[in-house]
DNA sequence: CTAGAATATGAAGGATTGTTCAGTTTGAGG
DNA sequence: CCTCAAACTGAACAATCCTTCATATTCTAG
């Protein structure tokens, strides 16, 4: 397996010292609030450094260029959430097949609407980058976890089960992602996912049922 | 209702003459090459222009600036392609439900697979600009055609209509988005628009089940 | 305390690119 | 054929923006 980042978007070093870690915070926060306020194709090196209380010569010596810049926030924000999928992944193991889809739904779900704006920006950014690499590293996590999980659910035969895991997810991250295109209420978003999740489980049933 | 397009991104005049509408459509498909070849954020007007075998001042008699170029083109596609909801969804009028659905994720599937460089590219130069007004009008559409259709669904019951519709695409539409950044090969594409037709499925029957 | 490493600065350079406009060419109607 | 409007041209302008580097500051280890 190739590493994960391309050599040209990783960063040109790591912080060793405290002050270091607390620049790098301030300037993927200032990224955050800079593509909110100003969006995509405005966001502009200096801009950010203004934002963040910093030199641009300062983030230079992190990000080789802009674009290493949103590829690595992007990287940290899909680390944090595929992070959360695992452990809500692990932490339904033996549960019934329904429960689990419905807790991998509200998993990501709580996760993207928790700051909702952030979400919808970063949404944006990925278009002005290669985020192959990205997608496909997170990809994995998110079924290695939901496989691992489904697998355990005694209601369940463990047959043509990533196939089934893939629909799952492309459903739920696609599904949730296109509610925010939309700008659903809180009760439109509240049937959606009630909604969802009646479909997913009419997919986990779908083999039991006319086998019986 | 507001005009669909706003102001600042509105066409600067309409082609009145026959080599005026054929440079036109040579503008849009350079547009769509470039954004192919170089990506969103390399995209230039010089380079479209280019691609276009046409000056750039020419593009600017029709379109403000980029941005209005960009709109322009995506409008383009939305028009057509809620036109082929609109006919597929028509077309069913009066069929059983399930047969309904599995027309409507074959027609948009469809669309979308038609051209696939050519969806992503859009998917990814819509980031680049301010897209609500087009995409409520797109889903407006959509949702009329598809609660029109449903609503002729003999055995269908008619309450809850629109909040199913609304669900129904907003989880095709996504499923669709999301299948085009993974890159699913031709078995597992052919095996999701299954899951996904039995997961629609399930959704319309879900009120008459445990009813009956 | 000191030396060297890590971190931060920001003005300046260089390159790109969006947009205009004065002028030319082409087409349509009479 | 003539005239006017529509269509087209593309060099030039102005603005923005990315990136560097020589220098200054701060931290840490010994």
């Amino acid at each position: 397996m190739p590493p994960a980042t391309p050599r040209s978007l990783a960063p040109r070093k790591r912080p060793r010292q405290a002050r270091a870690a607390v620049t790098l915070d301030a300037v993927f926060e200032a990224t955050i609030q800079v593509l909110l306020t100003v969006g995509p194709h405005r966001l502009t090196t200096t801009r950010v450094a203004e934002r963040a209380g910093v030199s641009v010569g300062t983030m230079y010596q992190y990000f080789a260029h802009k674009q290493a810049l949103i590829y690595a926030l992007n990287e940290r924000y899909l680390e944090v959430l595929a992070e959360k999928i695992e452990i809500a992944c692990h932490a339904q193991h033996g549960m019934p097949a329904q429960q689990m889809v419905e807790a991998l739904i509200e998993c990501y779900w709580q996760a993207k609407t928790e700051r909702a704006d952030v979400t919808r920006a970063l949404y944006r950014s990925v278009a002005e980058l290669d985020n192959e690499a990205l997608i496909e590293a997170f990809a994995a996590r998110a079924d290695a976890a939901t496989t691992a999980m489904l697998a355990s659910a005694p209601d369940l035969d463990t047959q043509k089960l990533e196939s089934i895991t893939r629909t799952l997810l492309t459903v739920i991250f696609g599904t949730v992602r296109n509610a925010f295109e939309r700008n659903l209420d809180e009760a439109a978003a509240r049937e959606l996912r009630g909604h969802l999740a009646v479909m997913c489980g009419a997919l986990l049933d779908s083999r039991s049922g006319p086998l019986a």
